[in-house]
This record gives structure tokens, sequence and C-alpha cells, in this order.
DNA sequence: TTGATAACATGAACATGTTCAAGATTTTTC
DNA sequence: GAAAAATCTTGAACATGTTCATGTTATCAA
């Protein structure tokens, strides 16, 4: 089950070779206006190689965020955390994953192209891509808890980030202005404001709408059970 | 410019007629195994007419939604709003939208597939789409409007139902409890929080927070000039 | 009426993602 | 080490979205 063998390492050798000219190629011209059979010849393999290895040209894409993840979690893992407040350490999470992605902002749309289509394997909400989404939840997860607040609103605050997360990819993929500097700033009064709040979210008032948020998000099974992700590394 | 010419006439019909035949065959087979060819046999014109009349098969789906955002606009502009709350008109405008889409969920898929395409023509974040977006906003504006909030507060809810709706249209994609009952209550929670915290807004703290947010979405370019979507009705 | 122009229609040809039957190579089994 | 099985590789063939050169028909000016 573990063994290093020649041929396991030369079969990873050679996803890797197509998973690498195909990011040179999507870099350099574009994911549309590359084909398959461009990344086939450019890695050194004949087409069907190519589909072997992955399930489809999307499916490259969706390979290649499996490794950002990787990456960031990584990088997350090896940044000391301590001493710094929550909102540094949010700001920690947001900015690696922006740093990470900063040149390949034309390949992310392809993550988002099946989020309307459940049955599709690579649709990111889908259970297709359970893993790196739990993953990706794992490392916010990492820079909430320990700031000890009470399950319910670590759990809330948790599933909040991430979609705020994804909302700011979103707008990063949009954003024009150099260095894609709004998109940071934009990131900078999110987590002004998230942090505001949740100094907030001990009032009483503001409480009851906690838990009625909560219950609701319950109801709609989007409360997912977290620490489930982090062993399927490799 | 106004004459309703025999030749437009038809040609108008021809258009509604692979408009229909698309949408049948997609109900009945699905979006991807539908073919072009399958359009305009069905529809009775050759393969290149479809391309006539649509720029891709995407933008079948495109118009469909078009006619959806129309029927969306109608039924709320002949409903009695008069004497409702503004939770009440929320809920109409939510769940008309829900009526409207109910047997075509599978066909929503297509309108997302662009959202992380900025240059595409039919990403529904993108200029491209403009009109039908802020046509969807206008019917929600025109919910709101009623309540007589200070002008910030009516855009910032504005935007944050827009947001909203287009999330339950997400998770309505993904709904498969009978008759979608699951986003019906989604939507009940939702806005039943949502007045909730509405009724908060004017407290000082959440005010300041208030201010906070809109300023961070209008420094992010997100707060879009209302009302100028109403002329572009046919 | 006639010629010119614009609008509409055609389907063969093309580009490219994907499949697959067949073959080559390596690993395992006995 | 030979046979069997698993793994990997090949590229032709296919399916289908899209394009485009070529028609056809309608509109309009003279």
């Amino acid at each position: 089950m573990f063994k290093a063998d020649a041929k396991h390492v030369k079969s990873e050798q050679t996803r890797e070779e197509i998973l690498d000219s195909a990011l040179e190629l999507f870099r350099q011209h574009g994911f549309d206006a590359t084909t398959m059979r461009d990344i086939a010849v450019t890695a050194g393999v004949a087409l069907g190689a190519a589909y072997y290895y992955f399930a489809s040209k999307d499916a490259i894409v969706q390979a290649y965020y499996e490794k950002v993840q990787q990456e960031h979690t990584a990088r997350l893992r090896q940044m000391k955390m301590d001493g710094l407040s929550l909102r540094q350490r949010l700001a920690a999470v947001f900015y690696s994953k922006l740093d990470i992605l900063e040149n390949d902002r034309k390949l992310l749309g392809a993550i988002f192209r099946y989020s309307g289509e459940p049955a599709h394997p690579l649709s990111c909400l889908g259970p297709g891509t359970i893993v790196v989404r739990e993953q990706s939840m794992q490392v916010i997860a990492d820079a909430v808890t320990p700031e000890a607040l009470p399950a319910d609103l670590q759990q809330l605050l948790t599933l909040g980030l991430w979609a705020l997360q994804m909302g700011v990819l979103i707008y990063f993929i949009y954003d024009d202005s150099p260095q894609q500097q709004r998109t940071r700033r934009l990131v900078d009064g999110a987590l002004e404001i998230t942090t505001f709040l949740l100094r907030l979210a001990r009032f009483p008032l503001l409480g009851f709408a906690r838990k009625k948020v909560l219950a609701l998000l319950d109801e709609a099974g989007l409360l997912p059970q977290l620490n489930h992700a982090l062993e399927a590394q490799s």
C-alpha cells in the first residue's frame, strides 16, 4: 500500500508533466485557446494519455486548485500565529490565498463553471469536491478556533467566512485594478466589519438573531461537520 | 422603426419557434443531451438558422431567463401590494420567482456557468447581462421602496436581497426536497431574519456597522445605480 | 418593373473535447 | 521464468458546438 514503486513514481511524473504543461499553456494562451492536443504534445504524450490522467480538461484546473489548497494549508501551518488577533489571523488566511492565486485569476473561472450543476463531479458546491472544500473550511476554522468562541458562534463564523472567501474570489476574478489592490481592500474592510459585528454578537438582541440564523442554516442543511478533512492530505 | 412588417413578425415567429423547441427538448432530455441539431430539426429550420437567432446554445437559456425575468416583473406589477408588510412583499417577490422557475431548475445551471468569466457575454455578473440583472434588482427595489427607509439603508437592503436571491436560486437548484419546500422554508427564515435585523438597524451600534458596510461596498464598486432598467421592457 | 440592398436560410466544413478498441509495458502470481 | 493481470499508452474515430461561403427571399428606391 505504501511502496514507492518505480512504476508508481513514473506514473506520478507523467501526471505532473501533463499538469505542468497544461498550466503553462493556460497561463500563456488562456484556458479556451489551449487544446487538449496542445497539452498532450507539450507534455510529450498522446492525447489519450491526458485523458488517462485527467477525466476532462476542466479536471486539470480542478487538480490545480487542489494543489493551491494544499499550498494554502501548508503556508498557514508554518506561519506563526501566536500573539496575532483574530482579525490578523484571518487577514493572513485571505491574503495568502490571494497571493497564491495572484497570477492565475483567469484559471479560476473554470472552478465556478459547474456551480449550478449539482450532478457534475466538478461542481464547486457538490459532493465531488467535498475534500478540497472541507480543507479550505478547515483553514478558516483553524484561524477562528483560538478565539475560544461559543461553539455555535464559531461554526457560524467559519461558514460565513468561507462564504465570504468564495465571494472574494469571484470579486478577485473581476478585479482589474493594479495588483488587484481593490480585492485586498475589500478583504480588509470585510474583516474589520466582521470582527466589529463579532464583538456585538454578545449583546442579547444580536444573540437572538444569531440563534435564528443558526437554526435556519441548520434546517437548510448548510452547517457542515468540520474537522473531518485534514487526514485527506495525501 | 415601429412597423409591424410581415417580415419582422415572421422573423420573430421563427425565433420563438426555435426557443420553444429548445426549451421543450431541454425539459424533456436535459440541456446537455439536447443538440443544436435536435433543436433545429424540431423547430423545422436549418442548423445555421438557430445560430442566426441565437449566438450560442447557452444564449438560448439566457433568452429563457430573460423571459422569466419579464414574467416575474409582470406578475409583481399586477399584484396588489397595498397593505402588505415589507416582509410579505418580499415573500411575494421570492415566491413568485420560485414559482416561475419551478419546473426548470435544471436549466438554471447554464445561467451560472460563466459567473467566473468576466469577459464572457453570458456571465451573470458581467456587463453582457446588465439589463436582466438590473431588472431583477428593480423588482426587489420596488418591494423595498414603500417602506420609506433612509436612502442608504434602502440601497443596502436591495443589494443584499438581490444577493440573497442569487444564493436562494443556487440552493433551489441543489434542493431535492419534494416541491423544493426546503428552499421555501429557507426564504421564509431568511426574510424573517432580514426584517428583524432591519428593525435593529436603527440602533446606533448597528447604524455604525451599516455605514461601514455601505462605505465598503461603495469603495468596491458594488453599489449599482438603480431605476435605470425599466424602460428596457421590449 | 427592376435593380440594389438588407434580411434570412442553408448545410457542409471545421475545431476540439471525449471515447474507445487495441496494443505495449510493467507487476504479480504460480 | 511463463502466464495472467494490472497498468499505462496510443491515435483514430466520434459527437457536437460553431463558422461561413453561398444561396434565397423580402424590402425599397428609381
